[in-house]
DNA sequence: CTGTTAGCGCCTTCAG
DNA sequence: CTGAAGGCGCTAACAG
C-alpha cells in the first residue's frame, strides 16, 4: 500500500508535487510530472478518495436514490446515467429508498451529503418532507420524474400523454375506454398514474364523452397487477372496448389474462400502454413510449454540470417529448 | 456542517468520548452516551465517511463490478444483493465494467481497494488477466457465475441445467434439438452458454442421439438475437424439431420469430430457455430456473461475512439448485 | 517551479 | 469511565 510520501521519496520531490503532477494542475515542469507519473504507474500508485476527500471536500462520487432498481424503468434510468457518470471519472453509489415498504424515500440528507457530492433522486415522492431534505441538501441535485419546486428535473409529460394515448384510441372509434393504473393506498399523493388519467379524461371531456369513474381501477406498476385489473374491468356489467395501462408491464398482464381468457386483441378489446418498454414489441404492444434511458444520461449530465461549476442556477425542469407507438393491440372499436 | 468537536463541546465531553459513544464502544456511562446520541440527533450530526475511513482504513462500503446493469439477469442480482448491503449499514458502489465494449472487466484494483471494504463481482470472464487482478485484491472479494481458482464465488451448475433441459425434451421424444447460444467471436471464454450446450451434448449422447453441430447457432444474451437465431435453424434443410436458447431472453426472441412465421409452438417447434425470467411466464416459456435473486443474496451475504470475520477462510464455492418449470412452449415431437 | 507547514475530521493508543 | 496527544493520506497556502 504505497502512499504519496513513498512516490514522492522514490521521485525524489515532495508529496506536494506529486499531488500536483498527478491532478494536472499547473506549476509542475514537464520532465518532473512525466517523472512523477511514471512511477505512479510503476507503483501502481493511486490517491486514496478518503484521504484527498478530507482536504477537497470533494468525494468524486454521486448518489442515486432508487424505489426498485428491479423494476425496468429504474433499471434503465439508471443504466443511462450510469455511462455518463463513469465517464465524466464519478464513482455512483445506489441507494435503495424506501418506498417499497409502503413508506416514501428516506433522504438521510446527513450521511450522504458527507458521501456523495451531487444526488440524482429518481421518482421522488411530492410529500413536504421529502421535498424539504432534498433542497436542505447542500450539493446539487437533480430528480428525474415528479418534479420538486426549487430542484432541477428531468420528465415527460403526462398529462400530455395521457391525452395522446386517449386521442389515438378515440381516434380509432372507442368511447368506453378504461384505465388500469393509480394506487388508492398511495398515501404520498404519486402523481405519474394520476396524471396520465387526467390526460385521458381530458381528451375524452374535449370529444364529448364523459368518464365513466367505473372504468379506472387500480394498478400498481407491475406485471401481475394487471391480472387483476383486466379480470375487474371484464367482469363489468359494461365492458370496456378498450385498456390503457398506466405501464407497458400493466399492459403485459393485462394481455395475458386476456388471452387466458379468450378475449381477442384487439378485436374484442383494445390494451395499450406508456414507457416504451424494451419487450413491448413481443406483444405487439401499442404504447406512448418515453426515453428513459436518455433522461437518465440528460440527469446526469446537468448533474454534472452543475458539480463542475459551482454557480447556483436557476433551476431548470428539463421536458422530453413521448410519442406514440402504434402496434397490434389496438384497433377499432 | 457540525463535527465531531462541535458536538463533543455542545456535551461538554471530549471527541473520543462522542466517537466512543456513537459507535456504541464499551467504556462510556449509559448517561454520558444518551447525551450525546441527543445531541447529536439534536444538531444533525453523522461522522464523515472519508474522515473516519481515514484512521479505521474501513471505508464502510461495498463496490460491485457489473457488465450490463440493465440486463434483467444482472439487475436482478444486484436487487438482491442490495438489501442485504444496505441492511448491513454499507453503502453499494455500482462499478459498470467493459464487457459491453468487447473488452473484458476492467478491474482497477487499486482506486477500487481504497475505496471499498468488499467486491462483488458479476460474470467475471475467465481471462488469467481479470482472474488475477481479483485476487490481487486485498479485501474479501466474492463471484457470481463463473469460478475464480482462489475467489469464493456463488453459482449454478450450468452443465447439469443444460442436461435437464435437454433431458426433457428428450422424454417427449425429441432428437433434432437445437441449441441458440454463445458467441464465437467472444475471445475471453465465458463459459455459461457453452458449458449449458455440453450438459445438452452430454444427455443426447446419453440417449445415443449424436449432437449435430448444424443445430448450434450463436446468440448473445439478449432478445433480439433469438430473432436471427430462429430465421438460421428454420431455413436449414433439416429443421430441429425443438430449440433450447441460452437464455429466457433469447428464447423470448425465438418465440416472436416463429410466430412472425407462422410457426406454431410447440406443435411445430418446441422452444425453451434458462433463467426463470420474471417475464417467461407471460409466454408460456418452458425453461430451466435459477435462484437469481437469492445468488445475489448469498453472495451479497458472505461477503459481508468475510468482512466482519477477518479472519481468511478457506475460498467456498456455493452452488444453487436449478429447476425445470414445465410451461405451455415444449411438446411432444 | 518546488518544498514547507498546517490542517481536513475522525479514531486510537496511552494516561489518568 | 474519560481526556490528551498523535496520526491516517492528502491538499492548500505560503515561502522561496
Amino acid at each position: 500500500m504505497s502512499g504519496i510520501v513513498d512516490l514522492a521519496a522514490s521521485v525524489g520531490v515532495s508529496p506536494a508535487t506529486v499531488s500536483r503532477a498527478l491532478r494536472g494542475l499547473p506549476g509542475v515542469s514537464d520532465s518532473t510530472r512525466e517523472a512523477v507519473r511514471a512511477a505512479a504507474v510503476r507503483m501502481g500508485y493511486v490517491a486514496s478518495p478518503s484521504a484527498s476527500a478530507l482536504p477537497t471536500g470533494r468525494t468524486n462520487a454521486i448518489g442515486v436514490l432508487v424505489p426498485w432498481i428491479s423494476r425496468w424503468f429504474f433499471t434503465t434510468l439508471v443504466d443511462g446515467a450510469q455511462k455518463v457518470v463513469s465517464e465524466a471519472g464519478y464513482d455512483m453509489l445506489l441507494y435503495p429508498v424506501g418506498i417499497a415498504s409502503g413508506k416514501p424515500h428516506r433522504i438521510d440528507t446527513r450521511v450522504l451529503s458527507k458521501r456523495v457530492d451531487g444526488l440524482l433522486a429518481l421518482s421522488v415522492h411530492p410529500i413536504p418532507e421529502e421535498q424539504a431534505e432534498l433542497r436542505r441538501f447542500r450539493s446539487p441535485v437533480v430528480t428525474v420524474g415528479p418534479v420538486t419546486a426549487g430542484v432541477h428535473s428531468v420528465n415527460i409529460d403526462d398529462v400530455f400523454a395521457g391525452r395522446d394515448a386517449a386521442e389515438h384510441l378515440i381516434s380509432l372509434g372507442h368511447t368506453r375506454i378504461a384505465f388500469a393504473g393509480g394506487d388508492p393506498a398511495d398515501k404520498f399523493g404519486f402523481p405519474v398514474a394520476p396524471d396520465r388519467y387526467t390526460g385521458i379524461c381530458n381528451a375524452l371531456l374535449a370529444h364529448g364523452i364523459t368518464p365513466d369513474p367505473r372504468l379506472q381501477v387500480p394498478a400498481e406498476f407491475v406485471v401481475g397487477a394487471g391480472h387483476l385489473a383486466f379480470d375487474r374491468l371484464w367482469d363489468l356489467p359494461e365492458r370496456p372496448t378498450a385498456i390503457i395501462a398506466a405501464s407497458d408491464e400493466i399492459a403485459m398482464g393485462v394481455l395475458y389474462r386476456a388471452h387466458l381468457r379468450g378475449v381477442r386483441v384487439p378485436e374484442d378489446c383494445s390494451v395499450m400502454g406508456f414507457d416504451g418498454h424494451d419487450m413491448s414489441y413481443l406483444f405487439g404492444l401499442t404504447t406512448i413510449s418515453q426515453p428513459v434511458r436518455e433522461q437518465g444520461r440528460v440527469a446526469a449530465a446537468l448533474l454534472i454540470e452543475m458539480m463542475a461549476s459551482s454557480a447556483a442556477q436557476e433551476p431548470q425542469s428539463i421536458t422530453m417529448p413521448t410519442q406514440l407507438v402504434v402496434r397490434s393491440t389496438t384497433g377499432p372499436a
